[in-house]
Order: C-alpha cells, then sequence, then structure tokens
DNA sequence: CGATTGCATCGACACCCATCAATATGACGG
DNA sequence: CCGTCATATTGATGGGTGTCGATGCAATCG
C-alpha cells in the first residue's frame, strides 16, 4: 500500500460526517446572501419584532418576486416564521435558529 | 403616491448596507459547503492543530484538485493558514476566524 | 359582485460553483 | 540530472441559484 513518505499522511478520521456537514452547509447557506441578511437584519431591528413582508422590498432595493423568494428560501430553513392576518403576511425572527447555527458550526470546529 | 393602506409599510430602514451585507454573505458563503466544514473539522480535531494536505483527500473522499480547490476557497476567506513545508503543506485554523465570522452574524441580526 | 391589493408562482435568463481528468509546477531523492 | 511525489492550475461540464417580468391566487374593499 503506501509508506507513509516520512512524517506525513497519518490518516486523519472525519469528525463531520457527510450528512452532518450538509445539514449544516445547507443552514449556512440560507444564511450566506445579502439579501437575506438584510431581511434578517430589518426584522432584528423592527420595534414591533415583526415586519410586513410589503416593508422588504423598498429599503432593499430588488423586486417583489426576489425578496418573495429569498423570504422562501429563509422560512423553509427555519430562519423566519411568516403569519398571514388579513391581507399582509408578518415575518418574524424564528427564535434560537440563528444560535442554533453558529452554536451547530462552533462545535464542529471548536 | 401610495396611502399606506393601513397599519402596514410604514417604511422600514436599513440596519445592514449592501456593502456589509456582502462581506458578511461571502464569510459564510466559504464556511456553506460540506467539504469545506469538514476540513475545519478535521483540523480542528488534529492533536497538533495542523494537518498535512495529503491527510483530507482520503477522508474526504473528493478527488486531489477537488480539496485543493476548497483549501484555496478556505484560504482565501482567512479562515485556515498554510505552511509549507518540504514538499508538504500543513494547514491551520486562522486564530479567531469562525469566532469573528459568528460574532458579526450574530451581531447584524441581535 | 367586480376591482384592487398583497404576495406567491412560473418561465426564462445569466451566472456562479463544485467536480473531475489532465497537466503544470516545484521539491525532494538517487 | 532525472524520476517521483505533493500540490496547484487549467479546462470542461453539469447543476444550482439570483434575478426579473408576467401571471395566478386569495383576501379585502367599494
Amino acid at each position: 500500500m503506501r509508506e507513509q513518505s516520512a512524517a506525513c499522511c497519518d490518516g486523519a478520521s472525519l469528525q463531520l460526517n457527510g450528512a452532518d456537514a450538509s445539514a449544516l452547509a445547507n443552514r449556512l447557506g440560507a444564511l450566506a446572501d445579502p439579501v437575506r441578511l438584510q431581511i434578517l437584519s430589518i426584522i432584528s431591528t423592527s420595534p414591533a419584532g415583526e415586519v410586513c413582508a410589503c416593508d422588504f422590498v423598498g429599503p432593499i432595493g430588488k423586486s417583489q418576486p426576489t425578496v418573495s423568494h429569498h423570504l422562501k428560501v429563509l422560512s423553509e430553513a427555519g430562519l423566519v416564521d411568516g403569519d398571514k392576518r388579513g391581507r399582509w403576511i408578518w415575518y418574524r425572527l424564528a427564535p434560537g435558529a440563528i444560535n442554533a447555527t453558529t452554536a451547530a458550526l462552533l462545535d464542529a470546529t471548536s
């Protein structure tokens, strides 16, 4: 087989399996977009803790379908929750979701 | 113009500008890949705190060029540092890099 | 009712990205 | 020097993704 030439190739082992790595990568991927980060920032700084979907389009400067797409991504990633009240949908941060993701990342690389 | 129909569209303002959002999104994007997370995990659990590049290929199960590509991405994102010693390159975690990214994320969404 | 409004979905486009085989580069060893 | 080994780079390819205009759908209003 392979005779470790010198002080190299000790055979490192996986501490993070493929499934866990993919799951964490998916959650991080949902955060890795400037529009989605701005959405989260707007919600987090809102006094009421929730923001009507229509209020994202203006400040972010993207089209309504684009904002709607990003809200869907955030929702499917469990980062935000949407409440349909009357004609509007109010979004707020999913409690602990971001903290759980950062904790998993720090745990995997500790 | 637009007559705010009711209790909606108060005009939310941006707390995270486009440049900051893009910078943070780039750093998160460097983390949002299962192969790169496994690389970071392998390094972090290595007793010596550094791992020879050749030791990633086996456990991760991707080709050598693919692993080399991901190491370059991590290096350019400032997440790992590589030392060329003799014929091998030893990679270790860039101190504080992951913590700085998670701190920026939590700060943007606090 | 019918008209309007808020939001989602669709279709299309451009672009980025992960991956690999092949090849280049560069450092050792004989 | 010449071969070998470790790593990077190149080129190609397939799939994913952000974006927008057009459209659909559901709820409200008049």
